[in-house]
DNA sequence: CGAAGGCTTGACCGTCGTCAAATCGCGTGG
DNA sequence: CCACGCGATTTGACGACGGTCAAGCCTTCG
């Protein structure tokens, strides 16, 4: 749980963030229509969150890496409305909400920690909203990389060189193309030379010209 | 403010909400990159919220009505990130972060308020995301149209028949279509006995089909 | 009463989805 | 260690859905 957070603060809380829980590739952490208990920290490794409505079409909502907070909307309902599944080995922090009220009571900069998180959350899924609402596939998948880049490179990782562990399809229903498409996109950027892809490896992004794309310049 | 709160709680917390504020139809409640100040309790009337991005794609995010909270995402940078721009002439709550940040504290029930609206708002994004992301034309504008429905009806009004106070343009940029097709949509629709459309007045929807049409059995 | 904005409808075209086949890569079991 | 098999990926052909451009009508408001 990264940064804002004072010493003694974080001291106190430790009871409560102190489970933690192993999460092998492949598996779920929360599923749809779980009971709301507990909110959780990824320590290490990639979720990918998806909603699954009655027709059965699943949409991938988000993937989550180290620092992000998953399940806050099951604040809502008291049940979780999408699940969680590990794309890699992973390591997470469980906080039972209980606890979790009781401790943001006693420290503020937690509360606000809190608050912060479900509002990145809305904020990022309203980004969503305009990707998947105006963008052609081009830009869908430049923003895509970007926002990858981006969250890399925060955590002191490359922003222009790493490897995607999701899969095309994952991708795809993320940013809602289909897996041909967004294969297709792949060959079509590195033909232009912004980007070199061999599978799940991606290097040499051309941070510049992606933007480019993503402005309608190109 | 709906529901959920006891009076004793409302009673202390009623200097804060007692701020009252008209805006008038077309004027804006707030701006994307203001700073963040108040969130605010919709009383009557209807709101659109859009974000704009760099390319100066303007994109619809969603419609607030009576009871909803607005404002809600600022929470995250401290600044607004969408602007909130009335449909209608509307009254709102203003509610300045300060007050609630102090009011919260004394009264559960307000934070549990108000963690269920912000946990409702990423729910109803990720919902936007399933329709933006892997619906066609015809189920995206079912999809609104019975969102609409439900949530008429749920503030006691008409679920069949109701006046749309959004343009074309607007519905379109929500759902992802050109004004063009959402027109285009609600002809088909007509004709095929679904619904009465004219102008902005909406007659007679046959929720069961446009249940079908979402399930894909149509 | 006139003008401006909203809505509808048509014609045409491009993007992206669908279906299909071939290749690649990884993990498993012999 | 190697062979096999399955899933992931790439690529192609084709067609449909929805975007674009354009014209005309309706409604609302000053």
């Amino acid at each position: 749980m990264p940064s804002g957070i004072p010493d003694e603060a974080m001291a106190r809380f430790e009871p409560v963030v102190y489970l933690r829980r192993r999460v092998p590739r492949g598996e779920r952490l929360f599923s749809t229509n779980d009971r709301f208990i507990s909110i959780y920290a990824v320590r290490s490794g990639l979720f990918k969150t998806s909603v699954n409505d009655a027709a059965g079409r699943d949409q991938v909502t988000g993937f989550h890496m180290a620092g992000d907070l998953l399940g806050l909307e099951g604040f809502s309902s008291g049940t979780c409305f999408c699940s969680a599944i590990a794309l890699e080995d992973s390591y997470v922090c469980v906080m039972p909400v209980a606890s979790i009220d009781a401790a943001a009571l006693l420290i503020p900069a937690l509360r606000r920690r809190i608050h912060v998180a479900m509002a990145g959350e809305i904020a990022s899924s309203h980004r969503m909203q305009v990707v998947l609402g105006s963008m052609s596939g081009e830009q869908r998948l430049a923003s895509f990389l970007l926002d990858m880049s981006r969250r890399f490179l925060r955590r002191g990782y490359s922003g222009s060189s790493f490897t995607l562990r999701m899969t095309r399809a994952e991708i795809g229903s993320y940013i809602g193309l289909t897996l041909e498409t967004v294969s297709r996109l792949f060959s079509a950027f590195q033909r232009k030379g912004m980007i070199e892809v061999r599978q799940k490896q991606v290097c040499n992004l051309d941070l510049a010209r992606l933007e480019a794309v993503i402005a309608g310049e190109a």
